[in-house]
DNA sequence: CTGATTTGGGAAAGTGGTTTCCCAGACTAG
DNA sequence: CTAGTCTGGGAAACCACTTTCCCAAATCAG
């Protein structure tokens, strides 16, 4: 299978494999092939014929009635089809509170259905002046954290019928304002806003105030991260998990610890930092600063930091803590690979406990958060509870889970 | 502190500790606290009064104007403040081809900024007929196979500043069709279908007649998967990619084959197994049918389908093949439960080749599929490339990637 | 059998935009 | 000095719907 190595974009480079069974539905994929079932709807001669164009207007020079048959059915065509009024139409398919004579509802629909028409929601909202979009940023959708969260915003989502447009920043950090601001011009019912704040003022202020903007007109809106931006809030608590989590290690008899600290300036970061470093002080164990070190917050932000550490001369900590399940993976892949033994030789922690990750070996000791929950909740409370005066902040507590990587200390 | 212990959500296995800790911030969770720095944002006060409504309307019976400041701001609003005229603020805030005098722009922008004025995106998608939403369904955002899809999708699309909106089934396998309509409902310029399909006929049928209404009516469409929807299709070569791997694992020594199959139905578990059992057969080694085992597409499913082999009579398979990464990662633990060493006692391999669990241990054989890519070259072809007359497919090869879980059998 | 309510259909006024069409004034060319 | 072309502004038509308002017919109480 060596060859089809160049599949730049060429179509159809590699060998192409028996693709499709030979004999299964559809298999002719030939451009025009018609779906079974779908009766081609012969002659339907009155398809473009009908559109009363308002009287007087010539026709809109250009193409003449469009050979291609773009069948842009709309409710006029509907009701014309059908016999009736445009509001008559209009009543029976948006299914409003008006009633309409049974006859004349048979034959509308009868219409919908001959003609294939499927209303314009996007005319239908600017007309009601309801949206049924919500719009879902996060730092970047790969990361299980975030798919996570998303995936549980999308359990509340669905049911209602709403539609859930997402975004992934990764490392933009101006997205997340760009992003709201998209929001608010397509009217979105609400936004929620995934991940960690920075430390970046001004970037914040920016934010801040597009969100107020954006409730301002009518939407509502959530985060899930630091309880900064005004609007209702769930609140992972980062700093007291870390600190429960510093105690627990301190109680397995480690003492020595190394940080594999995310991005700098990421309050996430500083948080579970801040917090990791006073569970461990309230034992009387210090961190030395250096044995902090920074890194990207992916697996291989996570391998670079853990050698930054071995590199560094003096005693070898004899536990590590990286701040999240990802970098700790990354740091795991690293001991490995300088031959070190987890949780003989060093110990390693992570936090969030993701899912994906819960059989990586040793099973690593973490934080948990309840990721797809807390994203049902931000659905919830922006989607399902009525807005309340003051912005609401639910703070979601992390769960140390003590597993292998972390063995008792000899 | 225990009270956040009713949260629902059930431990696993690892000792749980003392959750949080006691101090930290956050700590008041009561219901409003605001954020540092919100000033309310006293007066603003032509925010709703400029609203002129056209002469001889009556103001619309019930709220005068509206106690709630809902700065609902239009175009008009801004034409007015500007002393323009609507056309003329049109042209100044959607940039279009005509020109509009220096002074004029000037007031208009003015006014725009004055009003926080912005361009209801429903209203002039009505009003030019063209959307910028791109739909992507995807079986469950939450598995890192399509998430990774969906990260290489959204490289293409932000920049080109479509919105993108995910619908994750679930399960739901009418889900596909329902939301191809809610994207031709939403006149979508795109939708890509992510996923296997099914051996369900009628609800293929179903789908391919909604994709068709969804392309006449003038959207494009792709899927990454089987060649079915008479679509623009991403096609990764399982049947290819699994027959060179059982080839491979032959030549590892491997003879006694376990497969762990995804749910019954699937064409893309058919498609792996299939071709795994023609790469095994091509070197005259056989498959026990009983040895093939269902099991669902997740972590747990491949834990089950792992335990129901172990549970077999007979003499135990020396290699396993999980059909996808996520199940040989639930398999592997299970052998691990088992007391088995993988690979003394028993080889796996996987397929998809996760980039989040490369780091499991030992490290995974599998079959290597270009997912962020796939997802790339699906929204090139109907986002950036222009529609051709008969759909493309474009297959994308698998690699076989050797690592230690399928050590050279001794 | 009459007068007061429903009931349900349709015309038309909205929703918030874009775009066509018309036209006045400024330049340019003859 | 006049005719011809640009410019650029504004009125109004349009997009695809919803909803108000009006009115005729049907139903109902008295």
């Amino acid at each position: 299978m060596t060859d089809a190595r160049r599949r730049g974009f060429t179509p159809d480079s590699g060998r192409r494999m028996e693709s499709t069974g030979d004999s299964g539905p559809g298999g002719e994929p030939a451009a025009g092939s018609r779906a079974p079932g779908t009766t081609p709807r012969a002659g339907r001669p009155e398809d473009a014929a009908v559109r009363s164009r308002a009287p007087g207007a010539t026709p809109r020079a250009g193409r003449p009635e469009d050979a291609a048959v773009r069948s842009r059915v709309t409710l006029q065509d509907v009701a014309d089809r059908a016999g009736v009024s445009l509001s008559t139409a209009s009543r029976v398919v948006s299914e409003g509170p008006r009633r309409v004579g049974r006859q004349l509802a048979l034959r509308v629909n009868q219409a919908v259905a001959d003609l294939g028409y499927m209303a314009n929601l996007q005319a239908r909202a600017v007309a009601t002046g309801q949206s049924t979009m919500v719009g879902v940023v996060v730092h970047d959708i790969a990361d299980p954290y975030f798919s996570t969260i998303a995936s549980g915003l999308m359990d509340i989502a669905h049911p209602l019928r709403l539609l859930v447009c997402l975004s992934s920043t990764t490392d933009h950090e101006a997205g997340e304002r760009e992003y709201v601001a998209l929001m608010r011009a397509q009217r979105a019912r609400a936004v929620i806003i995934i991940g960690s704040r920075s430390d970046d003022a001004a970037q914040l202020a920016g934010l801040r105030a597009e969100v107020a903007a954006f409730t301002r007109s009518g939407g509502r809106a959530a985060c899930i991260s630091q309880d900064l931006l005004g609007v209702d809030t769930i609140l992972p608590e980062n700093a007291a998990g870390a600190e429960a989590l510093a105690r627990a290690l301190v109680v397995q008899g480690h003492r020595r610890f190394a940080v594999l600290a995310g991005p700098r300036g990421l309050l996430t970061v500083r948080d579970r930092v801040a917090g990791f470093t006073a569970g461990l002080a309230s034992r009387q164990v210090s961190l030395d600063p250096r044995l902090v070190v920074p890194g990207a917050f992916t697996r291989d932000g996570g391998y670079e930091a853990m050698s930054t550490v071995l590199a560094m001369g003096g005693e070898r900590p004899d536990c590590v803590f990286a701040v999240n399940d990802v970098m700790a993976v990354g740091a795991l892949a690293r001991l490995r690979a300088a031959g070190l033994s987890v949780p003989g030789d060093i110990g390693l922690a992570g936090f969030d406990d993701i899912s994906t990750l819960r059989d990586v070996y040793p099973p690593l000791t973490t934080v948990r958060l309840p990721l797809e929950r807390m994203g049902e909740m931000a659905a919830r409370l922006v989607l399902t509870e009525a807005a309340t005066d003051r912005p609401r902040v639910m703070p979601v507590p992390g769960e140390v889970v003590l597993r292998d990587s972390t063995g008792t200390f000899p």
